[in-house]
RNA sequence: GUGGCCGUAGCUCAAGUGGCAGAGCACCAGACUGUGGCUCUGGGGGUUGCGGGUUCGAGUCCCGUCGGCCACCCCA
């Protein structure tokens, strides 16, 4: 075995599911640019104070899920363990409320979470995530969540169904929440180790809980739903109506909750069950409330992240990931070091018209480099110095039907180009 | 963080109740076609994840540890 390992949770990507990767990502850049989010980068790291605040210090990411670690000047940093906190730090800090709004931002960027991996679960993942800042309305949230949809939609993924809760604002919230501590409450001593501890840090996770016993008494729980203000209850509406109005399939589910502090109003998830345990593909909501909590002008905002991850588990499963041809078309085999200098020649001009040309480097035999080419998938071997050859001449072999002929050396990068744009032609290349 | 299953060549896997670490694929070289694919021959590769223990003897049994997987937890 390998000393060295990646860390735990951590892993290698390569070929060919870094052309998965490749593939995957473009596709949601595409997406969101013709949704009109623009690309923002943050820092890999931010304060560790960023989190605490935006975040939320009662969850469990940052209380047990977070990397933590002190700088050399003894400031503390933490690897990011999700992407909303360090966006809204940036619209905060850039003051992008002066920017016309609202200001579409999306990203893919990796996260940390120091969790117990398991498939679908990583230590170091990456999440596709958009973000809607200075738009209140529920329109802002049928924008983003409609990305989300149809991102995984154009990746061939049929029956993608929006899983959609309110969990109100500031002004029902806490009704809403006495009412459901008091309800778990008179249940105490019939609910599980875990539920309890919640009752107090988390306590609408409870909802999520998969203890049978807990799971029955939590459908008798007061839903977000019947505690909506009005102004809550309108936005929610009107955002199930919206997704309808697209055809995106909604089921209205009172257990959808967030675990974040800063969620408002809108939760929304989607699931992939064949995933089992980790089966979340996005989640998002609403956080009207992060911008101030860092520091910022009140400033409503709406997202998402997608696990990507997770999104390339689903595609394998389902076979909807491409075939990718990495193949050279051209190979030059060089028979004999004489021949090294006119060789590299030819690659280089072939790679200057366009083609993807590959040379030997480890100065094999000729009947090894055809070996090699054929292998590589190459489509045409031009043959340098091979015995017999007139001075000035090269054969260029069509490795597909073994027919070759002696061309000048001159010609051959623009005897191949033809060949191939004939060919694509016929074969009408590209999808 | 909790519980369970698993770990043999680069990959997929063999090696009855403890008894000489193997195969296929892949990789490299050669043979046969002037020069690839098909076929054949040969070769390189392992401290059986790692460390300890039991035993005349451990891939196999025990303990620890690292890693993966499943569920919980959490979440993308």
């Amino acid at each position: 075995m390998a000393k060295h390992q990646a860390p735990r949770g951590m892993r290698d990507v390569l070929p060919p599911e870094s052309d998965w990767w490749q593939w995957l990502v473009s596709r949601c850049r595409e997406a969101a640019h013709r949704f009109g989010y623009r690309e923002i980068r943050t820092p890999l790291v931010e304060h560790t104070e960023v989190f605490l605040k935006g975040v939320g210090e009662g969850t469990d990411i940052v209380e047990h899920e977070m990397y933590t670690f002190a700088d050399r000047a003894g400031r503390s940093l933490s690897l990011r363990p999700e992407g909303t906190a360090g966006v809204v730090r940036a619209y905060v800090e850039h003051g992008m409320h002066t920017w016309p709004q609202p200001v579409k931002l999306y990203y893919v960027a990796e996260m940390f979470r120091y969790d117990r991996p398991q498939a679908g679960r990583y230590r170091q993942h990456t999440q596709f995530g958009a973000e809607v800042l200075g738009a209140a309305g529920p329109s802002a949230d049928v924008d983003v969540l409609s990305l989300a949809v149809r991102t995984l939609q154009g990746l061939g993924l049929r029956e993608v169904r929006v899983h959609l809760n309110s969990v109100g604002d500031a002004r029902c919230r806490p009704g809403y929440l006495q009412a459901f501590r008091d309800y778990f409450q008179a249940y105490y001593d019939r609910l599980d180790e875990d539920s309890r501890r919640r009752l107090t840090t988390n306590p609408l996770r409870i909802l999520d809980s998969k203890v049978e016993q807990t799971r029955q008494i939590a459908r008798g729980a007061p839903r977000t739903l019947d505690y909506l203000c009005p102004d809550c209850r309108a936005h929610f509406d009107r955002v199930v109506r919206k997704l309808e109005v697209l055809g995106i399939a909604v089921e209205v589910d009172p257990l959808i909750v967030r675990g974040l502090d800063y969620y408002t109003r809108t939760a929304a998830e989607v699931h992939y069950p064949k995933l089992g345990a980790q089966s979340t593909l996005f989640g998002g909501g609403r956080y009207d409330g992060l911008a101030e909590v860092l520091g910022g002008p009140p400033t409503p905002g709406v997202g998402f992240g997608m696990g990507l991850e997770r999104v390339l588990l689903v595609l394998e499963q389902e076979g909807l990931l491409p075939e990718v041809d990495a193949s050279p078309r051209v190979f030059v085999c060089c028979e004999g070091e004489a021949w090294e200098d006119e060789a590299l020649r030819v690659v280089d001009a072939l790679r200057g018209a366009g083609l993807r040309a590959e040379g030997d480097l480890l100065d094999r035999s000729l009947r090894a480099q055809l070996r090699a080419a054929s292998k590589a998938g190459a489509r045409w071997a031009v043959l340098v110095g091979v015995p017999g050859t007139p001075a000035g001449e090269v054969i260029l072999r069509d490795l597909r039907s073994g027919e070759q002929r002696v061309v000048r050396t001159e010609a051959v990068v623009g005897l191949v180009a033809r060949e191939e744009e004939g060919g694509c032609a016929r074969t009408g290349a590209g999808s």
